[in-house]
DNA sequence: CGCGAGCTTGACGTTGTTCAACTAGAGTGG
DNA sequence: CCACTCTAGTTGAACAACGTCAAGCTCGCG
């Protein structure tokens, strides 16, 4: 694992971002002295499910996936673009990751120590009020899921998922996931053979065109239709 | 519906709650004078997913049950004990309620206009960290749905919820259930009928007793294996 | 006494998983 | 440069899980 590094400061990385519009020089000063910069390859674990949750993560470049784990079983949460606040619930409750984070691809992430966070969120409510509601969409993204993947068969699921993608990570109708088709499975709660029939189906449909981690979504509006119907 | 009224003032109200503690005599002046106290009657809707988000909840009394609903199709994501806050997501974001509260028994609602909450807690760090605290908890109980819900089989999925009626909501392992065998199919994500069924295997293997809409637990450590491995 | 809503049960069909076999491509060592 | 291996991806067939449908039941209520 890579030593931890402070190649930037926080006022260079996070002047334009609006976390930090509301911030103090000598607040960012504060939270800029209590955190480590650290680089994860590809496929490496950032912060595990259940572990003591010391610091609040911030992902400055690479695509990270959330996921829930229990027995062996995985429910992967959310894919997370870069530019994101991850394990924000664990802040204020009770100090436990209550998810894993791993790597989709070779990813920096700042690590804000939370007794700084909280010194400063407790002080400058701006900033709390910031935090709440990266949290809230978060947390309202997660609602969009939680009912997919309960109230939709596997067809449905899958067009959610990509049409999720779409959107949110990659902002094109044609992509190249960073991730497997097991990924796909664990994202919308499916074996990997079902996840892999789908696309098929899709394929034959005319919906999508797939070339090995390619994806393109041809006939937008019947995916719409299945995500609604499927 | 009942009609608008004040009966009591946050003052008294609220003053033992954690929520007011931080607060100034100014500021809970600022928030008893933009509030409506409401009664509903048990299967009203509180608040509609979808209409715009004028208020923050807090209920004062009487269980309800948050869900979220499209094309017909419901999912409860919550039963709510009383002396709870509702709809905290959408106070930051959009201003949309994401799901829609209903009450299972009658019920005494508080309505906080959000402007006034915003101000607060815009200008009291420590009302903002609270508001953030009770969101995030109400997240992660949203977590181990999730997984229960997208991981587990229909006996799993059941399990899972008598445990969390018997912990959260009545707090002892006998309880009358307030709502339907039909709600108890939209908590788990099951048809009506294999939510019936389940409670019969259950019965069956000496796992529950079941009289009606009462619910006595008598193998705990039975049921939470089913939990587990179900 | 009859009505209706919620509850219950069984039979049946569909959906989706599991298992096993096979394929393609990427890395490795001779 | 060619076997060899390993992993991800793919396919089909058998099976289990679950939902749907239809019918009957119970109980509270007018």
């Amino acid at each position: 694992m890579a030593k931890p590094q402070l190649t930037t400061q926080c006022i260079d990385c996070f002047c334009e971002s609006i976390a930090f519009q509301s911030l103090s020089k000598s607040e960012i000063d504060l939270l800029n002295a209590h955190r480590v910069e650290l680089k994860f390859n590809k496929g490496e674990v950032i912060c595990k499910q259940g572990s003591f949750a010391t610091h609040l993560l911030f992902v400055q470049k690479g695509l990270t996936k959330s996921y829930l784990e229990e027995d062996s079983r995985t429910q992967i949460l959310c894919i997370n673009p870069p530019g994101c606040f991850l394990e924000i619930p664990s802040m204020s409750v009770d100090n436990v990751f209550h998810y894993t984070v791993a790597a989709l691809e070779d990813v920096e992430v700042c690590f804000f120590d939370l007794s700084a966070i909280k010194k400063v969120a407790q002080e400058n409510a701006k900033f709390a009020w910031f935090l709440m509601k990266i949290g809230h969409e978060a947390q309202i993204l997660t609602f969009d899921r939680f009912f997919s993947l309960t109230q939709k068969q596997l067809h449905g699921r899958m067009a959610d998922i990509l049409l999720c993608l779409s959107n949110r990570i990659y902002g094109s109708y044609e992509f190249v996931l960073a991730f497997s088709r097991k990924d796909l499975a664990d994202l919308t709660a499916m074996s990997n053979e079902s996840a892999i029939r789908i696309l098929k189906d899709f394929k034959d449909d005319g919906i999508i065109e797939t070339d090995g981690k390619g994806i393109k979504i041809v006939n937008l509006e019947m995916l719409k239709k299945v995500s609604r119907f499927g």
